[in-house]
DNA sequence: CAGCCCAGTTTGTCCTGGACAAATCAAATC
DNA sequence: GATTTGATTTGTCCAGGACAAACTGGGCTG
């Protein structure tokens, strides 16, 4: 009795995809060539993940969206596993100690509520851009470590977005400047769906009188390029999270800005586009969020004062 | 010169997967049952659908998403698709003639900027409660027939969402009221990820006094039952768009009736669970946004004044 | 030493054709 | 009219092979 029945807590090869974001066909392949996973069978021959096999499909998942290669993840033990993952924290900004973590304890036990109401606290005492240079930002970083270290797993996350946009959208919609410039318009390419970066530059751009349209996520290129266009914006910016290949990621700004008029400036953002400026030519790479202002005063600058 | 290169405009088996949400097992399984789809091959032996047999593919889902059967509809020609699509609107509520497409147009042609300003201003003249009632949900509506009919495509589909969410949420955070009872929590099932009937709920709810919580969409069952009892909600409410499986809401539901304490009410409202309020005890159906408002008038009554 | 090109390897996706359980329909019964 | 039962439909899974695209590392050049 102290072993419960593995087949209560076993996955079917169709949950397991939906929970690891890995492809049937890539989960078959993996189990041919490394011999990882090895999924138990049922009565009709189909594959059942047993709940530890997964957890470590999550780790091995994790690694990949960070750069390491399949021959030398499938097939490692946890432990080695672990200290990979390990080392993919540490040399990110060193020791990120001290922080208040408060808010990330809130995520990771589901009070919601409170996150809601700590949430908007913050926001009336720091005022939105501090509020998301100082508090979100570092949240959503603390999340994604946490989300590494698997001590976070998708409802989590789910329930930080969902309260995060709330004020945010909230927040900037009180500003509501539909005249400043520049004109700002801001979205990702159909691939990605994480939409936090684009409410966090759009939180930062707005106070400053910028008047920002967000065609939320998954936008086609010739949707973004109509969009921009017909709207009359003077900025086009874009969002990648760190999940996001790096390649497809320049490919496809390279081919946007051949779409967009000359006078329509791109500007990029994100994890997966830290670091190619030099790859990017005639596109703004923007570092981070100080980054953000920065290139806001920018364009500013060589746009006069009038715009 | 004058037939473009079929070549050109021509989808893989992942894309079509992506545009039609029809997987690529079934799309292989239908063709050798079928017949249908009879895409080209490539040099390499992989399938090439053109794109008409792409926008058949959508027509026959759309028909799928309303009850009707694959040996019906695949294989049929694209003038009888069109004949079933439309005797699928047309019972709807009947003519919905003299409605205020000028939203709709926007949607259509892509004008974000004007939408959203249109959106805002009617907001302003109406007050959350009638925009949502007069404005929202008519223009959802419009937008889903316009989806049947192949009219409006994803792209316009998430500009609508992401420009409505914008507007509701930045209202809804206006009210803000954190203390008033009910105490509602909203979320839709892990396989349910349209968000706007969420949010017209929340907005119809806040207004009144009531306080709620949205966890957003896909919350898995367990999640629900524990955000639930850990924050004290007197009512949980969840939200089913048409394309959900009937069957799916009702087993869900019950499932999550006997997760929660008796204390809890269990609401649902969607167009996947009407009707079907004598196939679920002790859960309150909520046809409609008046009934809605019906709802929270009977549990206050129930409750009385002080709660 | 940075940048570029090229062969070799890795890796995800696609293929065929078979199988089966779950969902659904239709007929028969209470 | 409602419920049970048998036949049919239908989506998903399986095995094992194949291949192009992505990546690696070495050698070359400016």
């Amino acid at each position: 009795m102290n072993a419960p029945n593995p087949y209560e807590t076993a996955f079917s090869i169709a949950a397991v995809e939906r929970d690891t974001g890995l492809a049937k066909d890539t989960l078959r392949v993996w189990e041919r060539r490394y011999g990882f996973p090895a999924p138990m069978r049922d009565a009709n021959g189909e594959r059942l993940y047993p709940a530890d096999q997964v957890e470590k499909l999550r780790m091995i998942r994790r690694l990949l969206d960070h750069g390491r290669r399949p021959a030398r993840v499938v097939g490692a033990s946890v432990e080695e596993l672990s200290t990979m993952l390990d080392a993919c924290l540490c040399p990110e900004g060193g020791a990120p100690a001290g922080r208040d973590d408060g808010l990330l304890q809130l995520v990771r036990l589901h009070r919601s509520v409170e996150l809601a109401a700590a949430l908007r606290q913050a926001l009336m005492k720091q005022g939105l851009q501090r509020f998301v240079a100082q508090t979100v930002a570092p949240l959503a970083a603390a999340v994604g470590e946490a989300w590494m270290r698997g001590e976070v797993d998708v409802p989590e996350e789910h329930l930080f977005t969902e309260q995060v946009q709330n004020v945010l959208r909230g927040a900037i919609g009180a500003h509501a400047s539909i005249a400043g410039r520049p004109r700002v318009l801001l979205t990702t390419f159909p691939e990605e769906e994480h939409v936090l970066g684009l409410l966090m530059a759009e939180a930062m751009l707005v106070p400053e009188g910028a008047s920002c349209l967000s065609l939320g996520t998954r936008t086609p290129l010739a949707d973004i390029r109509s969009a921009a266009v017909g709207g009359g914006f003077d900025i086009v910016g874009l969002s990648f999270s760190i999940a996001y290949p790096a390649r497809q990621a320049i490919e496809g700004l390279l081919e946007l800005r051949s779409l967009l008029p000359e006078g329509i400036e791109l500007w990029a953002g994100g994890a997966a586009v830290r670091d190619k400026q030099k790859r990017l030519p005639g596109i703004r790479v923007v570092g981070d969020l100080e980054d953000t202002m920065a290139a806001l005063q920018d364009w500013r600058a060589r746009n006069g004062a009038e715009g």
